[in-house]
DNA sequence: AGTTCAGTGATGCGT
DNA sequence: ACGCATCGCTGAACT
């Protein structure tokens, strides 16, 4: 069988994996599903896990050189040795449409944007401003109160954790820096313990919000 | 063809399809790559990318249902409707082996631990705790000096980024609540300019750590 | 090109 | 099971 670089293809193949640059791994010989895709994705799948063994992603250029496949980008390297193939296909057609999705964190912060009143329970919220810029990184949505009292929210589509605390403490010392009297909520449809425990050594409030949809 | 639901495949197909579960979508009619892995996996490819379009990750189990194949995993939901069958293949061997890796953080926590005097330029460190445990989370390195003074460092193996920055400080936090004296340290072979200046603003030092190997 | 964050993140490790 | 952190994360949006 010849392989074309020039193609996608969708390869089994009898072959060791060699990977160089940010990392390095080695990949001992065994049989592996290579995906090479049309804009240079290089895909590696063993038997089991969601996760390539090797990888590289869109842009990536390959080259042939005997029996071996040279995938290279930015400065990474993929090297295959490849000792048998057992089969190998040229797609024809590959669609490259897009998934349609949502209960992304993008429309929870819609619905909290829409009732961030009953939400917070403070009725002088006179602005709602969503990816509110700092140089401390943007805040999902920040809600100023006639009195200037600024609302700081952090959104997660999932659970709020220690590390989305974190997140939030980081806007807050923003406007610290800046002496604006501030409120910290998280807003998700669950939270860890530990979040809890962090939350309320810093006075930072959790709304449950669910998806509506 | 016919699709054995109990074995691994790998299936060219014109198809669409819905998912449901934590979020929902949808993928329009097209033709995808479908791969079904012994432990469960599914992955929907589309011709470009290396994030497959649909997927469930191990420990799902797939039914057929006259031209649906559909895959389930803890109240999760893939319906794939089949429109015809470009070509099907059952690997006979497909290996489960694991990449050997290196340059990972653990191997650059490695080094800082070996040299944290000269990094930190502490001679009177007595003691290196790796992955010190604290209700804020595990701190990577502790290193505690004659003094009872704690080094509290935060090490990544790429760019330290705002995010690293708020990270240590929520270890801080845990340590000035119990009164303890600390100075915070990311380590890390790069820096964010957002990182320099956050941490510049809170006395947190950057010590630029490369891989040796 | 650099920075930041979401993700159906997944995965591994600890409790 | 939950909690937490890493990942060669990737991808997208914005500067």
């Amino acid at each position: 069988v010849d392989i074309r670089v020039s193609k996608p293809f969708i390869l089994l193949a009898n072959c060791e994996v060699y990977y160089d640059g940010r990392a390095k791994s080695s990949l001992v010989p065994g049989d592996y599903l290579i995906i090479r895709k049309g804009d240079g994705t290089l895909l590696i799948h063993g038997g089991s896990k969601f996760n390539p063994l090797n990888y590289q992603p869109s842009g990536a250029i390959l080259r042939k050189e005997g029996n071996k496949l040279i995938s290279t980008r930015k400065r990474e390297t993929i090297t295959i040795i490849i000792h048998s193939i057992m089969w190998y296909r040229e797609p024809v057609e590959w669609s490259e449409n897009k998934i349609e999705i949502s209960r992304t964190e993008y429309d929870l912060k819609l619905q909290i944007i829409r009732d961030i009143k009953e939400l917070t329970g403070d009725r002088t919220i006179k602005e709602v401003t969503p990816e509110f810029k700092t140089p401390y990184g943007p805040i999902d949505v920040v809600a100023i109160t006639e009195t200037n009292l600024f609302h700081i929210i952090e959104v997660k589509r999932g659970k709020s954790t220690l590390s989305s605390c974190a997140q939030l403490e980081r806007y807050l010392n923003y406007f610290k820096e800046i002496n604006t009297p501030t409120k910290g909520w998280l807003m998700s449809p669950d939270i860890s313990k530990g979040a809890v425990q962090y939350a309320a050594n810093r006075s930072i409030e959790w709304r449950k919000v669910l998806f509506e949809v």
